[in-house]
DNA sequence: GCCAACGTTGGC
DNA sequence: GCCAACGTTGGC
């Protein structure tokens, strides 16, 4: 099993409406490092789902309903896209700052590459962040 | 709103 | 194949 984190902007698409479309294809992605990262993600592989912009932070998990296929959208065939389903709001958002500020995080592609939209996470991060997520100041 | 970091494009 | 110019993303 893999661990995942994904990025979204909460005023196009955030973990509300991931709630309420209950299995949601995860598109748009155009970035061929975030592609090759879902094209590694398993059914059943846990997702966080992470909103950026003014108080970027971890919001919720998720989980991986379908691996990756072709997106009906890119005619080229180039571009992938799974599913994802959301399973459970975090007690507490965690956010970026507390990421940064936290050594088991300081070689994660979430400090050294922000832009990536799609990351992988160690199992140690995994559960470093649903640790932090039961405080309510992280 | 600004800017740094990164990715992509296109000229050579 | 290299690299400069440009565009985009995302943190602050």
């Amino acid at each position: 099993m893999k661990y995942w984190l994904a990025k979204t902007e909460p005023e196009e698409y955030g973990w509300d409406d991931l709630v309420a479309s209950e299995d949601a294809m995860w598109n748009g992605v155009r970035n061929y490092a975030a592609r090759n990262n879902m094209q590694r993600m398993a059914k059943g592989d846990p997702v966080f789902i992470y909103h950026s912009g003014k108080k970027p932070a971890i919001v919720g998990i998720a989980e991986v309903s379908r691996p990756h296929y072709d997106d009906p959208a890119d005619p080229t065939g180039t571009w992938s896209v799974v599913n994802v389903r959301a399973k459970q709001k975090l007690k507490h958002p965690v956010h970026l700052s507390t990421i940064k500020k936290n050594k088991v995080f300081a070689e994660s592609s979430l400090v050294k590459n922000s832009r990536l939209s799609v990351h992988e996470l160690s199992e140690d991060q995994f559960n470093e962040v649903l640790s932090l997520s039961e405080k309510a100041i992280n």
